[in-house]
DNA sequence: GTGAAAGCGCTAACAT
DNA sequence: ATGTTAGCGCTTTCAC
């Protein structure tokens, strides 16, 4: 491994020129820049990191923590996160350190190792976290980002889907189709993000002129998997079977859906619509296709490492909130009721 | 943050002794070192990588490279595997820095930038990667480590699974329930772990003394996904339907088996049982539950790690080849045929 | 058993 | 426009 010495003797300079070079700072001639630019080309010379941070006292490093349970999720909607946010550190030069915690990290446990050791420059928390962690890494004073999650104080930049917006687009999308008895089935209907898609829903019932009430069209567990879809649309059905479409607040609580509905012979469209959100239907080829709510992940993780970058560069930068929006995706679980031929009763 | 030379302050001693008792050198006193630890603690002081790195001229990093394919996978198979990494890498002190390459890398291509500008001591690659990259970073001479996959060369330490014993065991278990027309679906079975699950397969079945020819008993698609198993039972039933019995290479093709079954009406078990391999999560909430052989996913990364480790220690340490063991797991997919009422003609 | 000092590769303030 | 130099935090050799 070549140093600034060897670029500096190769080219027969200074250290200090190579390195500003390397910065390209302009006040080195045009001449010499590019005698040192060749020689750094010929030994094949990267400036080593550890000198850097030694002296910048910066690590290059960012933290990104979020618990085992979503980075295990059988669909890759944090990795889908992490993979935009790994790819846009490169642009800034900061290396990623992934690392989960426990869902049920407590206030004993100790935070991450890259925290203790001053390891990172900041840190990215991705999606829902238990509360006592924030706490912990605030002590260590270190700039915190935060994607698909609600932060407990409005001091962090945020990245965020555009829930409201999105719940409103597919309540729509079926009220459009001629729907007017339209279920909604939430997991922890007390989660921010979760929550919001059930105002995006209110509303655009509302807007619509549908009245309701919430106690024959909603269904509420305390967690958004595949068995609580499954048992959500059971009850669901059970106290009012007038529904001809289920707006399930996630693709996880859908496919749950989905599955009592196939099992119970009630086909889908033809008896009952099913719509989705998340879109994680391009990696899991469901049956039938499920039609949802696109939420661009990737660029989730772009946008959250752009705010850390700029956090960093600039302490006192304002803390944006960002909310991305999302697209609604037709796959045809949805059917267009004005077209029904009303059968014989 | 306090460094070295605040503990040697706080503790009166010199910086020297300070860095002795943190790598419990044993020509310490035992008070100074009592006193020494104190000041630590009080301290809370952490040695900064980046001194240590400079010096040490290592970077306490590990690469962990693997394909964006493989980590997008809905199962999570090789996150899993990396999470074990991850956590045994905390024993070691290291870091651990995860990668994605393109699953069609090219020479043209860069080697991640980690290794461009040395930024770990050494690479775990995770999983099939195009032989291009391999390569590439064989020309920077790291130590290299493989996990789940045959590497190009005998130089490498690397861990995989026991398919020949896993394949083994699935079709023993099938046979001792009282199949004896067993198919095989394979998804490229010029891959080392599919070919030797069928090796296994081939095995099991000669052992037991059925006697078969291939070609009505074997299916083989060019990839292992859930399409591709949809569409080798199809194949499979078309040109023979004694079949009683299913071994699918992978739990992916086997999540395809069951659809197209399902799709045609025919019962799991009860018409045909069906056998996966991996037990991937998704099994849990297929219905029925696929019965299939576990892969100890976290375990084996955690054995890539620390075949790492002692690489990085011993240069010349042995390469070893560690296999993990893999056991059966029967979720009710698989008839017993001894107890099966015949149907009337 | 403990301390002084050199040096790892780099940046930046200062000198020329 | 370019060079000299101090120093970031640490480890390690060599004195004492």
């Amino acid at each position: 491994m070549s140093t600034i010495k060897d670029v500096a003797k190769e080219a027969k300079v200074s250290i200090a020129t190579v390195s500003l070079v390397v910065h390209k700072h302009n006040r080195i001639s045009a001449e010499t820049s590019k005698r040192v630019n060749k020689a750094i080309k010929k030994l094949n010379y990267h400036p080593s990191r550890s000198g850097r941070r030694l002296v910048s006292q910066k690590t290059g490093n960012i933290g990104f923590i979020l618990t085992d349970d979503h980075f295990l999720r059988s669909e890759p909607f944090y990795t889908r996160i992490f993979l935009g946010t790994e790819f846009e550190a490169r642009n800034y030069e900061y290396y990623i350190l992934l690392t989960t915690i426990p869902s049920n990290y407590d206030v004993k446990d100790h935070p991450p190792r890259f925290i203790l050791e001053k390891n990172v420059d900041g840190v990215i928390i991705a999606g829902k976290v238990p509360v006592s962690i924030i706490s912990q890494i605030e002590k260590y004073n270190l700039p915190i980002a935060f994607v698909d999650f609600y932060p407990p104080s409005n001091e962090y930049p945020v990245v965020l889907i555009d829930n409201i917006s999105g719940g409103m687009a597919a309540t729509q999308f079926l009220i459009k189709k001629n729907h007017k008895n339209i279920g909604f089935i939430a997991g922890d209907i007390g989660h921010p993000s979760i929550y919001d898609r059930f105002r995006g829903y209110k509303m655009a019932m509302d807007y619509a002129g549908l009245d309701f009430s919430e106690l024959n069209y909603i269904v509420d567990e305390n967690y958004t998997a595949r068995e609580n879809g499954y048992n959500a649309v059971k009850k669901l059905l059970e106290i009012n079977n007038d529904i001809t479409a289920i707006f399930a607040c996630n693709d996880a609580m859908a496919i749950g859906v989905v599955q009592f509905l196939n099992e119970k012979g009630i086909s889908i469209p033809n008896d009952i619509s099913v719509i989705g959100f998340d879109d994680v239907e391009a990696d899991l080829s469901l049956d039938p296709p499920l039609s949802s709510v696109r939420v661009p992940k990737y660029e989730m993780g772009i946008e959250v490492m752009k705010l850390m970058a700029d956090l960093l560069k600039n302490k006192d930068a304002t803390k944006k909130k960002i909310l991305v929006s999302v697209e609604l995706i037709d796959r045809g679980s949805v059917m267009d009721l004005t077209l029904k031929i009303p059968m014989p009763a």
